[in-house]
DNA sequence: TGTGTAAGCAAGTAACTACTTGCATTTGGG
DNA sequence: CCCAAATGCAAGTAGTTACTTGCTTACACA
């Protein structure tokens, strides 16, 4: 049980290095502290094993959630651009290498893509309820807001640290400076907040 | 010379299927119609075939300019978008399979990070003579802006193939979308114009 | 105390890797 | 026509890869 444990997750620091080709089962073994021949015994195959170690990484995602009824837009935005920003920093060198290989290895980059999924879908839902609310000035696609604002979480996820000049702003300020732009596009009112009776109101005014 | 580059092509074109450790040097022979032993007597080494034909692909990048004036900002920022958009989705697969190797081939990569370190100055510049038109309603980080626009751009390139459900928008329509929302952020009024006599006066006027 | 299961160790296999060597063939310019 | 450079071909080298086998050791549980 440990050893499985302790096995998977050499396996998936390897591979963050590595990747698929460069995960060698002698380098997983060593990082493991691990005789090879136990890899074998254990997982079959190195592709079972990668397979299975990038499985038991997605379940581990915990985001922030966003309230069902947005209250203060801009914290509440911030917060989660911020979670989500800080899980892709915290993983971006598993997430180059996995997306490196979509078309050598479908299946194992397949999971990955459900974390980004559901945060868009999240995110969508969010601004959807504040446009019911009244709250946006602007007619706009939600998804496309959506994968505007995490594009661009993304990519300064992925690239600030290859191309600073593109980013000089400091890192623990960008998820804020992203959804501040994306406010003001939907036209929200910054710093505008609501208290939940008012917000009641309002939303039953609107679905009657 | 011309078997040079046939063989620079085909290495380019094995390396965004398979990236580096797949980019086998039979591979490479085999896709250029080449003796193996030909590229080793035309290289030296696989590294340095992958290296040129790295530096060989950079070159030819091809980008829309953005006027030095801003006229109409909606049209001429979609086309630039638009031409962005479609260069990353050309070399997506190269792209991507680049990213994945950056901590192990940190040189390969820092000269594919020259176009879009360029294309943010050029964004930037564009957003920078924008304010100076007193055509944007609010304050913002220029930086930050084109960071965004390009960030989705980006990431829509990337990861539109693999996550249709965040993407649902035609893929042709994504890049105006994504320019609209930025516009709007900045409070550029959209649709508008400006006749270049104009444009001359309000720069003058606000230098002065 | 016995027993089974998981682990380690040493060695080996077949395939693949980058790269080399020696020699025959083509090709293009003087 | 001649020569030199470029290319092809066949074979080989040394290293690495995933994976296997046979045997020994440690430990948990009954």
């Amino acid at each position: 049980m440990t050893r499985r444990h302790e096995i998977l997750a050499a396996a998936a620091e390897v591979f963050a290095q590595h990747g698929f080709r460069g995960s060698t089962t002698r380098r997983i073994a060593e990082a493991a502290g691990v005789n090879e021949v136990t890899i074998f015994r254990q997982f079959g195959s190195k592709e079972a094993l990668l397979r299975e170690a990038m499985v038991h990484m997605t379940d581990s995602a915990g985001l922030v959630v966003l309230p069902e009824i947005p209250s203060d837009p801009e914290r509440e935005l911030t917060e989660w651009s911020e979670s989500f920003i800080q899980h892709l920093r915290l993983r971006s060198s598993i997430i180059r290498k996995t997306m490196g290989e979509i078309e050598e290895r479908p299946e194992m980059s397949e999971c990955a893509s459900s974390v980004p999924t559901e945060a868009s879908n999240e995110l969508c839902k969010y601004l959807v309820a504040l446009r019911r609310q009244g709250r946006t000035a602007e007619k706009f696609d939600p998804k496309t807001a959506a994968a505007m604002l995490m594009g661009a979480i993304f990519a300064d996820a992925m690239g600030r640290g290859m191309m600073p000049d593109v980013y000089p702003q400091p890192k623990d300020k960008a998820a804020h400076m992203y959804t501040v732009l994306l406010l003001r596009a939907l036209g929200v009112e910054i710093g505008s907040r609501r208290t939940t009776n008012k917000q009641a109101k309002r939303t039953k005014q609107l679905s009657a």
